[in-house]
DNA sequence: GACGACCTATGCGCATCCTCGTTCTCGAAG
DNA sequence: CTTCGAGAACGAGGATGCGCATAGGTCGTC
């Protein structure tokens, strides 16, 4: 088990090297977030563990750097005790787990080791476009950290839009994804639940092509 | 077929440009990977042949960078005639070849030409001309990294055009695949799509042969 | 019965596209 | 070189219809 530890205080990442190193995973260490990027880019990582108050910004940058490349990676965040905010943030950027300073180093292994088995066994890509993040399995989809509830119908047009951005999917594909094939549908309902979905989403989140249909923009940000 | 090149010796830079472009290929050098970085993710080549010592680091980032973007292009590393493990570091990072230094131009010439006809069996096409990406799967078109919307009729002229570059369709060649076949046209509706889309992308690219229709001029820049 | 999710219906705005008239360009003939 | 005609380019106007927004109605759920 490789961990790739994102920490700028010597004391702590030694800390971690060492004691993790006894739970039999191997460690390595970046102190700052554009090392952590460039690594994380190059090589694979079974989970990672993110400090978030670095020299050059923050370890929630790190971790939608890395979401944004649908790499699904264990990511756990290292927060004040206290910092409930730097928590519910981490998460909805896709974290899976968090620990408050200080922490106990047994534990902090355990919750490694549950979060790398979690994810061998896991498909579930959380996509994230911008501020949104939308995590398949759960069904649930949040926009700058707040939680919004999508209607059946809404949550299966973004999955459908959402599963190859880009992609143009045109009005018929959306129906005969979101109807059975012979559940005819003889209106624009389709046409008003992307408008409501976009209400939530955000306007230009979903962009449409005349003639064509819909499609996800792509995040050139 | 454009090639991209990274390397920092200027000799070895006008070497490969001078003679890859005898083979008929267009060859574009940068020196750095921070200039490779940023043009890989502005316009789109053929294949790249990446130098590994770089002044600014090393060619395996830049191809951690292109594969972390899920880019397919055919990537040839340049290594030290005996670096071996430099070679099998850049095929685990998604490399397609290999070649050590110094090595024979006609040769590259030839690994090169492998490696993109088994790219375009592979991988949805995307034309290019000069700074124009065309992507006909996901109808977007991209003029020096920057989306152009075209409408419905202007992208399928552009699509039929680009399919043969260099070819000459003839106006009803055209409009028999813009309309259905008894969908007549009245007027010079086709001139004006060729028109209004010559604006968007570039005055240059579409050339008209006069009497006969028109064609993608060919790049030979 | 209140509520939410969903489909339907309708009017409007606007991008798209065709048409038309004029201007420009090319190329061959004188 | 000049002239001239056909083909091509251009600009503007107007019709079409797609997509949007909004409101009303139905069904199922609590």
């Amino acid at each position: 088990m490789r961990i790739l530890v994102l920490e700028d205080d010597p004391m702590l990442s030694d800390g971690l090297t060492s004691g993790l190193s006894l739970h039999g995973m191997s460690v390595e260490c970046v102190s700052t977030c554009s090392d952590a990027v460039s690594i994380f880019d190059a090589a694979h990582y079974s989970a990672a563990i993110l400090d978030l108050m670095l020299p050059d910004g923050s370890g929630l940058d790190v971790l939608s750097h890395i979401r944004a490349r649908d790499n699904t990676m264990p990511v756990m965040i290292l927060t004040a005790i206290d910092a409930v905010a730097d928590r519910i943030a981490g998460l909805d950027r896709g974290a899976d787990d968090y620990m408050g300073k200080p922490f106990d180093l047994g534990e902090l292994a355990a919750r490694l080791r549950v979060m790398i088995r979690r994810a061998a066994g896991r498909a579930n890509p959380i996509f994230t476009w911008r501020d949104l993040t939308i995590a398949l399995s759960h069904r649930s989809v949040t926009r700058a950290g707040i939680v919004l509830s999508l209607s059946r119908r809404e949550f299966a047009v973004l999955e459908a839009l959402i599963e190859r951005p880009g992609r143009v999917l045109s009005r018929s594909q959306l129906e005969a994804r979101l109807y059975g094939w012979n559940e005819e549908i003889g209106s624009n309902a389709l046409e008003v639940h992307v408008h409501n979905l976009r209400a939530k989403i955000g306007r230009d989140a979903i962009e449409t092509v005349r003639g064509l249909g819909y499609r996800i923009r792509e995040d050139r940000a």
